[in-house]
DNA sequence: GGTGTTTTTTGATTTAAGTCAATTTTCCAA
DNA sequence: TTGGAAAATTGACTTAAATCAAAAAACACC
């Protein structure tokens, strides 16, 4: 629970009787590795704060997985899309690990969202988070190489960087797995400068 | 004025008041070709909404403008990140071709906001739909070829097609002019089937 | 603790797209 | 209307990353 007071805190200061809601309203859960918290067209009725555990989302191209995100401890699993407008996702979200987390049932949150007029501001913030992060992504997939982008996951995801298989991180990246394997091991790598 | 009225209906309905306020609130702009609506660590006070022409945003790479975004006839440019957290951005924004626009001041628009609480609603679609195309955006950039990225755009922007130059089109679509200018005549192309 | 399965690594080859360079076409502005 | 610049096309060549295939390593579970 400090994980999560910590967290929010982190973009706005949170009351007492704040905290007492979000506390009241939560609910721990231990999920099992590869356990689903979603999949398509389905109603989008919770969401999850992570105290353990990594969480991926993921869709099906020519029935193979792809990796759109990853989430680790103290990281909030926001549907963008579902949280703003309401309509069902397209993709699969499922445990990489066995987690612990937080759920926090839709219209629980809506009704803290009234009652706390400072929590909007919160969600915004947080759904403002994600635009930048796939803006930013958008920029690497369009200008930069696989190496680059490898490069940029190792800097700014450290805690996620060797707990999850290479298939997986290989999608995310948009390269395969061989590539991936290959940009680890610098085997391919005119060693520069 | 009226597109703007029927743009925004198409989200939500819209009174009498807030149509006489949204008349009050903005100002009819002609704006030349190649004008900067914006540049990079400026503060965002206007947003504009498109009657006539294309606009683009772009941020440069290795001293070359990579092009994030175009917007046309009937739609309105939404600076993302800085619309939700006033946060400077580091893009420009530019006319393609001479346009007639919209111009509606923050200030304007944020006391519109508290006045019409419908057009939060609105604010709220605008920016999911944003999402939403970026999601999109990122899953032809990770799983399709850059024909594969072309034929969408195709399908999706016939009214900005053949109304972008070469160059900026080919760094939309995350590909070099050249490749483009291939796809387009079809002389790389092993005719399928 | 071995045995079978999944994951990762490595190698050889192919291919899509980039680069560099030369024309050709288009677009203006004098 | 014409000359000059910018934009688009085309060609030859290179390269990053994909594909296909096999071997090695890691993991799971009787």
């Amino acid at each position: 629970m400090q994980h999560l007071i910590a967290h929010i805190n982190h973009f706005i200061p949170v009351s007492d009787g704040l905290k007492e809601r979000l506390q009241d309203m939560s609910e721990v859960q231990v999920l099992p590795k590869d356990y689903f918290l979603y999949k398509p067209n389905k109603v989008w009725r919770n969401t999850f704060f992570i105290n353990k555990g990594i969480i991926r989302s993921f869709h099906l191209k020519d029935d193979k997985e792809i990796t759109d995100s990853f989430w680790a401890e103290n990281e909030w699993i926001t549907s963008t899309s579902s949280f703003l407008e309401n309509i069902p996702d397209l993709f699969y979200i499922k445990t990489v690990e066995q987690c612990e987390v937080l759920k926090f049932s839709l219209k629980d949150l809506e009704k803290c969202l009234s009652d706390f007029p400072e929590m909007e501001r919160f969600g915004r913030m947080l759904v403002s988070k994600r635009v930048k992060e796939q803006s930013e992504r958008l920029v690497l997939f369009r200008s930069y190489s696989a190496r680059e982008r490898y490069q940029f996951f190792e800097e700014t995801a450290k805690n996620k960087l060797y707990r999850i298989p290479l298939g997986m991180l290989a999608s995310y990246l948009g390269m395969t797995q061989e590539t991936l394997s290959r940009i680890r091991s610098r085997k391919n790598n005119t060693p520069r400068n």
